[in-house]
DNA sequence: TCTGAATAGTCATATTCTTGACTATGAAAG
DNA sequence: CTTTCATAGTCAAGAATATGACTATTCAGA
């Protein structure tokens, strides 16, 4: 259940319609969760059932018409509650580093070119993050506008978010140097072949074993 | 369906029981995925009923009856399959983000103190994956092992395992030392009742509204 | 000797997330 | 003048994950 609080906490900067939420939670700048859409009007819908949003419909001329949603005193009671509960460890979860994982018996060709695929996107997030930040503090410094600024908390999660781009990329850029040295320097061929005899598969060794079926 | 290419490649290095693999995914060394003890066994039987992995029992004196399980060739060609098939990118989740993102709105006391009990945590899984990485490659040096080593897939993740823990704990440090700053420089109160008036909430801006209900 | 932790594994239920649709409208691009 | 993109939102079904409880045995410590 914390995908509540993850739409209350995107809705304290004002109001936002389920459509612009979606946006925020979807490609890029979704710094401290991601959802789809569909999720995100189901909890909308919810959230407001249980009077921890409010929403109001707004009629446009151009486009269609839009709800806008705001966080009311309920939902930042709940907020409040949520924040002081105890957090339950992140996990990463991540289909690259699987394959990584499996790296010395796969072909390191494709794996190679999904890694650096993975570091030009994470480069990608980078500037846009850095972008973000930029006009998030405005004219002050990053320092000053931490110590300073109002609503310090979005600012904090996208520089996490930045770190962690950054972190990407530089292990994507190393493992994909280090993938490719071995791939060309690999004895005979550059495949898997290279570990399906160089280590243990350990086909049934023997170890206390004593009953077998 | 990324769960079960995780127990694939994490059943390369060696024939685990459901329960070594449980304790693989859960707290600490999952540096690739993370799954729960009734997961993995389903996911076990699955993938035997499948003929991706075949288990053997191991009779012991002192400990229950166990199965050890190791990847079939016919597994092997799935995780290649999978390897060279596109990567969804991975995305942050987590509840600590959640309640940052929403500083600027609540009580600072216990977030504080959850940033720092994170911190702290990240400390321990540092040290655990630099010993864990000490131990893979031996005597080598890291350059060394990369070049020249075998198996260096598990020394990757783990390499991105305790980069994205470093991460963690920096920003959580930088996190905290922030929020206790503004939180005792704040005026007359350092709670949330400091932007509950400094900034704004909206509660309804003109804009286009046109109709409203 | 009782207690708790570690080993080894399972069941059922509930929640959450993802996939793949589908309805509309207006604006811009070709 | 038709296609595509952006806005705005919804439904149904399925896969994946999480929660909580449960059965056993052995070893170590109080």
């Amino acid at each position: 259940m914390a995908l509540r609080h993850a739409v209350l906490a995107a809705l304290l900067d004002g109001e936002l319609s389920g459509y612009q939420l979606a946006k925020a939670f979807d490609v890029g700048v979704a710094n401290f969760w991601h959802a789809l859409p569909q999720q995100l009007y189901a909890e909308l819908a919810r959230l407001e059932r249980e009077g921890l949003v409010a929403g109001r419909q707004v009629v446009q001329e151009t486009r269609p018409t839009k709800r806008l949603f705001h966080v009311t005193d309920a939902g930042l009671t709940e907020l409040e509650r949520f924040a002081a509960a105890a957090s339950k460890p992140s996990f990463i979860r991540d289909d690259l580093l699987v394959k990584v994982q499996a790296a010395d018996h796969v072909d390191a060709g494709p794996l190679i070119r999904q890694v650096e695929e993975r570091a030009a996107m994470a480069e990608a997030k980078i500037d846009l993050f850095r972008r973000i930040l930029r006009k998030m503090r405005g004219d002050l410094g990053e320092e000053e506008f931490l110590r300073t600024g109002g609503r310090v908390g979005p600012y904090l999660t996208c520089l996490r978010g930045l770190a962690f781009e950054e972190g990407n990329r530089d292990w994507c850029l190393r493992t994909a140097a280090i993938l490719r040295e071995r791939s060309a320097a690999g004895p005979g061929a550059g495949t898997a072949a290279v570990t399906r005899e160089g280590t243990t598969r350990a086909p049934r060794s023997p170890e206390v074993a004593h009953a077998e079926r």
